[in-house]
DNA sequence: CCCCCGAATGATAGCGCTAACATTTTCTGC
DNA sequence: GCAGAAAATGTTAGCGCTATCATTCGGGGG
């Protein structure tokens, strides 16, 4: 407890936390020149400088960023919405916003939205009470209310993982769609014909909808379809791929390549099939997405196409951090995705 | 663009965000009413209530929590400084805290400290300077700096993972001697004699030399001691668990059992067996560490050591939304770990 | 020696909200 | 119908900082 005293009176009131103003009379300066000098701003005298920072460090003086916030209607946060913290997908792009922030003192507010537009909302709401610099959102869908919300607030937004729709202000992502046709594509040319799918749920997660839905119009360009398919509840998992796998099987269709929703779905396929002791892409091909380290690792490299969430995240931070008010014109930077051949199709 | 008109003269002024005082105006009633209302707070009649709410939804009013915070010096804010975003375990108490804390309409203001104290440092002045209620580290390595600034704040302080120091408020985790210890005893048990280790970046995970001290010391009771172990530099992961296991085998030892840091380098492990014709267990038993999923999906269930990461992070949030003020005792939570005996050991 | 200019510093007035203490209104019970 | 309590609302005064607009100061040119 820091013992700082006030006043001529010869009262010596203790309290707990020093203010900028403590630092300011300590090191014999006005508030404000005090306040410049912990903000980096403006011309300083070396000397002044120092004393300042002397006192800074010998009071351990912390500013309240509320009250800078307030005085200056900015606050060097950015709210971040990611749909779950169980795919590993979000903390990947966590992690690249993360380190486009700390590079430029910014502080990440963290929401997760289970996927529910309503709850993003909420979200929003509380997150925009913090005035944050931006906000970033994960795909497109977002109720009026939000949207509303957004459009008053003018702080700048991106919208993550998705680019097939116009974003509000700055989308980074990959297309989806294409990257079903681009899967479709992939196993017609390598031969396979009799297509099975697995999939997880999709009022979560649109974006395996999107994939699918291109990967259903690669087939039908060639006059082929889905042969069979199956779902399973909730969130993907390895677990839920390997028992959706037999599950399809059990259906009975012959299939010689089944395309997963993602590589969480796939991996357990591929488990599935070491289990049951089915020669993985000659007896059944897999395939995946999302190229997660799991599926290289495999004793059979698994077939995917590969996503950079990380760079996601970094380039969407970055991108916002480099203006600070809403420009007029959208921006959409597609960061691609690369189909990994590996041995499973 | 909301207009809102102030004053009697005529003049109309544009403001582009209406405010606590707007909404006042709006639903007649004083300023401290609408604040009432808004936070829910105090006796309002159902009427008034009733027509400040509206006046809310009319202007889409936004409270500024900024200002909130600077007046009541009270956030709803708690900062969480985790190790790394990379290791999945982080992710997991990243969602237990978050669903304690949403629950209650706080906000998490994350930081990541790549596992140095130094950086931790830093992240903690800066979340510091939001006026959190509480502060969630990670283990019990801090530097002096920011002990003294944890003091100096009296925040609720909790400490994850581990539990075998003295915690400045609360720990919340598990022993991981003990837990070494554990993994020893279990294995000796079941007829293990010739140990071998991987272990990955230890400047990095404190816990994982710990649980190998407990592993060893459980050894020594039986006069055993590690045969040959291997480390990899860097974080860990399937594919350095992978390569691990295929250097430490190359040293010649004669091994029975193979220990690996944690269940990201075993399953590693597991699939450099697969791939190199080992017979899992009878050739070669393997252990892990963190229970995770992929270690139950693998053709032989990874044995292994489960701990709720989940469980800690939700735990510790609540426990410190109990009580506001810093408790004069320490409390330790041990939620403890359960060994789980797959088929690769 | 004075004027002017840029560098350095300071005084003032809020930012938008809420704590703390009134004050007014509405119920009770008798 | 009235004291007294409880419920409902309001007034005042900041929270700690910074934007804005002065003011002071030193020194080089005329």
């Amino acid at each position: 407890m820091l013992a700082l005293s006030f006043g001529g009176d010869g009262v010596e009131i203790k309290r707990s936390v020093p203010r900028l103003a403590d630092v300011a009379r300590l090191a014999g300066v006005s508030p404000i020149t005090a306040s410049r000098v912990v903000r980096g701003e403006g011309p300083i005298a070396q000397a002044t400088r120092q004393r300042v920072l002397d006192a800074v460090q010998q009071l351990g003086y912390v500013p309240n960023r509320a009250a800078g916030a307030l005085a200056s209607s900015s606050s060097k946060l950015i709210g971040v919405l990611i749909p779950s913290l169980t795919n590993i997908v979000f903390p990947d792009v966590l992690r690249g916003i993360n380190v486009a922030l700390a590079a430029s003192g910014y502080q990440a507010l963290v929401g997760v939205t289970e996927y529910d537009p309503r709850i993003e909302q909420e979200i929003v709401a509380s997150l925009l009470a913090w005035n944050p610099e931006a906000l970033i959102l994960t795909g497109f869908d977002h109720t009026d209310a939000t949207r509303r919300m957004l459009d008053n607030h003018k702080v700048r937004i991106a919208e993550l993982m998705e680019i097939d729709e116009t974003p509000i202000d700055v989308a980074v992502g990959l297309s989806h769609p294409k990257a079903g046709l681009e899967i479709g594509r992939h196993l017609i040319a390598k031969g396979y014909r009799k297509f099975g799918y697995v999939g997880h749920d999709w009022r979560a997660d649109r974006r395996s909808r999107l994939r699918y839905d291109g990967l259903r119009a690669a087939l039908a360009d060639h006059g082929l379809g889905i042969v069979a398919e199956h779902y399973s509840e909730g969130p993907s998992s390895i677990q839920k791929g390997r028992q959706s796998l037999a599950s399809l099987l059990e259906q009975g269709r012959e299939l010689d390549v089944v395309v997963f929703s993602n590589d969480d779905m796939a991996v357990g396929g591929y488990l599935h099939c070491v289990a049951a002791g089915l020669a993985v892409r000659d007896d059944l091909a897999l395939f995946g997405f999302n190229g997660l380290e799991i599926g290289e690792a495999l004793p059979h490299a698994l077939s995917t196409i590969y996503s950079d969430r990380f760079r996601i995240g970094k380039i969407a931070a970055e991108k916002l951090l480099e203006q600070k008010s809403r420009p007029a014109e959208q921006t959409i930077i597609d960061i691609g995705f690369v189909l990994r051949e590996g041995q499973t199709a």
